[in-house]
DNA sequence: TTGGCTGTCGCAAATCTTGGCAATTATATG
DNA sequence: CATATAATTGCCAAGATTTGCGACAGCCAA
């Protein structure tokens, strides 16, 4: 409930409403400690609301994103979503064998994202980056080293 | 035609087979200078073999994109491809504004990948890697500065 | 309060991508 | 060159996400 009222703001400070099928999607995603699918999204609303559509949900949490509550995660094909924690910001690293998700400090980042800024004038938007590879465990089960990895 | 010999030879050498269909996907890729759209390969494959089907070329691509032969650039919601340049490697900043694309020098992450794998054992597929943000001309027109960038 | 403007929603259709399956074809072998 | 076999294709349909549109609701001005 506490970081409601800052996401409330945050939509009305850009002519947004806070609307009761919004606030249920960032109840659900806030009630996450990870990352929670669109379609598991959608599936708890209707609980609450049977009414809503799909497609509102994706509007909703692509609303989110774009004010900055959330954070949109790409594992394998489908979309996820978090909550945007602004004193834990992290980046992610899926794997794309077993689709395991690791999280990464925003540290390692850093000087790269001086660089683009400075050289190319460039604002990555790192919250969104998700790195794929292959992960230590998957690494090892395969015998096909990917080596595209330069 | 050159570099085709190069591409059936890693096929074959996994167990794969060249088809028609197969060729004429890497021919469009490969005559492009940058990027191809799927479908637009799809418009293009039709013209010489009328009957082959979107999936086709689909799975082609990833085909293609698993050999190494062809990278794999998302640009919005459309996946692009282009052919793998092994001798000018580069990863890719897109515009999410304006959706233009510059391409960056891989030794800008040099530093990073090497931290990945040796402190997580994750070995990051950075040929696959677009980084989302702002371009500098974006970055002046809007009026809201993406700070979400960290 | 009454309009009017604008943001939202639900619904349906469209778009992009992937998967299943039977028919077809490339390739090694005899 | 004929044959067997496994890879590949086309076709169809599903899955995931986005978009267009008419209806509706909140909010400000008069």
């Amino acid at each position: 409930m506490s970081g409601h009222a800052a996401a409330v703001d945050r939509l009305r400070a850009q002519g947004y409403r806070m609307t009761p099928q919004r606030l249920s999607v960032l109840d659900i995603v806030a009630g996450r400690s990870g990352h929670v699918g669109a379609d598991e999204v959608w599936n708890q609303v209707k609980a609450q609301h049977p009414y809503v559509d799909l497609a509102t949900v994706y509007r909703t949490l692509q609303l989110l994103k774009r004010v900055g509550v959330v954070t949109e995660v790409v594992i394998g094909n489908k979309l996820h979503f978090e909550l945007t924690d602004q004193h834990n910001r992290h980046h992610h690293m899926v794997c794309s064998h077993c689709d395991a998700v690791q999280t990464l400090s925003p540290a390692y980042l850093e000087e790269f994202n001086r660089r683009l800024r400075r050289e190319f004038g460039f604002a990555p938007d790192l919250g969104n980056l998700t790195i794929g590879g292959a992960c230590a465990k998957c690494r090892t089960d395969t015998t096909d080293t990917p080596d595209a990895t330069e």
